[in-house]
DNA sequence: TCATAGCGAATTGTCGACAATTAGGAACAT
DNA sequence: ATGTTCCTAATTGTCGACAATTCGCTATGA
């Protein structure tokens, strides 16, 4: 049962931007393992060995490898020398904790954004604000394309940022793994209506060039998102427990 | 004229802590390139290729190949596909969006470290701070020793923050960015006896558990730091200028 | 029955060789 | 003299084979 080896970067959302140019086999399966683990084709804690992914992806080990190590730098594999490999798996702990960093880079993302977005990127912004309501009206409860539509969001403020350091950071390395837990603990309840309206705060305060409002409701936006992700995991546990 | 190949880890900073038990090739040569260009022996935009650093270091390009994704993944060189590597080399621009980021992150650090370090650790801390007093007593002047300190110091700090996620991409990641540039732009002037006074303050907010003070202390120490930095690279261009 | 030692299959680590692509220079035409 | 084209050498990308290590199973013994 051999993964179809054609570049299927078809992806739902928009946010795949710019596929990068692939011209390396090592780098055509990187983004092809990056995204058969964010979207949880490869389950998180799965063990992934190399002759195996070697036949499936129709490479030999080498260029493999280094694929490999390039998922492990992003922290998306773990390696054990001469044991193996396999799928990260964050423990809540560790997704609060990501969540955390979040809170700190995006906040000075969103201040910078206020400082350096041309009105022609805020328009953009809109845009982008605008199709997802527009999506989330259509397909109402769907947590799925919410999530990806508040990461679409979040992506172009740290554009806006224009610190390529923190875009590299973000954007390449972080978001991954954020989009990797998308779908398990993502929002719910009133959240959606309410990071929309966070969203529309945001924006407002970026627009009017107020870098410390920006930074402040992004904070508080992010914020309110891991305290919903660990509402909806506390909910979680009592669940189990009361089964039990 | 190849370079020893036998582990040359001796550091005269003791922050080189721990170093990681090395159980395959790959792994080495990464540890030891990436001290290399840490250290300058690998000049910042030198290019390098994998025939030379295979005679070099004495092993096959496998190894070397993978050891390199891993440099690139850190930002440590960077890689054009069919073309070659180069060892990074930072615009101004971007090493100040570097002290950006480590305002953001390391100020978060220190909040956490308020909130989290136990007695012991804070001890730890001062001694750190004790010892590198000593060797600023002995070898004023002396910049690099200073900005070692320094990074001991800021180490110490994020290990203390107890955030796995932070202490990854701080300690991993950024540092060994900051150190490439350690030499260049050091602290100079009353600057490193001001960091003294400050690396104090923070500690006893630390030590205190207030961790909304440790945390606006790191913010304006590492920004003042970065201001530092700016002012000597203006004064640089300033130079440049007038002898021409 | 359980613990242990050892064996074997599978996986990872390393290497050298070959193919593909690029950079630079030489030759030629204008 | 200048611009273009082609060719050659060097470097990077890829592959298959071999060596080293690990893990699970089996047999043996108490």
């Amino acid at each position: 049962m051999s993964l179809p080896v054609s570049s299927s970067y078809s992806d739902t959302s928009l946010h795949e931007m710019a596929v990068p140019e692939v011209r390396t086999l090592a780098e055509r399966v990187f983004h092809q393992l990056q995204d058969a683990i964010v979207r949880g084709e490869l389950a998180p804690g799965s063990k992934i060995t190399e002759p195996g992914l070697s036949k499936t992806y129709g490479i030999s080990r080498g260029p493999l490898r280094e694929a490999m190590r390039r998922l492990e730098a992003h922290r998306l594999i773990e390696r054990v020398p001469h044991v193996g490999a396999r799928v990260v798996k964050l423990s809540m702990k560790e997704l609060l904790e990501l969540f955390d960093l979040r809170e700190a880079l995006e906040s000075m993302a969103a201040r910078l954004a206020a400082e350096h977005m041309s009105p022609e990127e805020v328009q953009g912004l809109r845009d982008v604000l605008a199709l997802h309501e527009g999506q989330a009206d259509l397909k109402r409860g769907e947590a799925y394309y919410q999530r990806e539509g508040d990461l679409d969001f979040h992506y172009c403020i740290v554009q806006g940022s224009h610190n390529k350091m923190l875009m590299n950071l973000l954007c390449d390395d972080l978001y991954y793994l954020v989009r990797l837990y998308r779908t398990q603990f993502s929002a719910s309840g009133t959240r959606p209506q309410r990071a929309f309206v966070e969203h529309h705060r945001i924006v407002d305060a970026i627009e009017a060039g107020d870098a410390e409002l920006a930074e402040l409701l992004m904070r508080r936006h992010v914020s309110a998102s891991r305290a919903n992700v660990a509402d909806r995991y506390a909910a979680t546990l009592e669940q189990s427990a009361s089964k039990s």
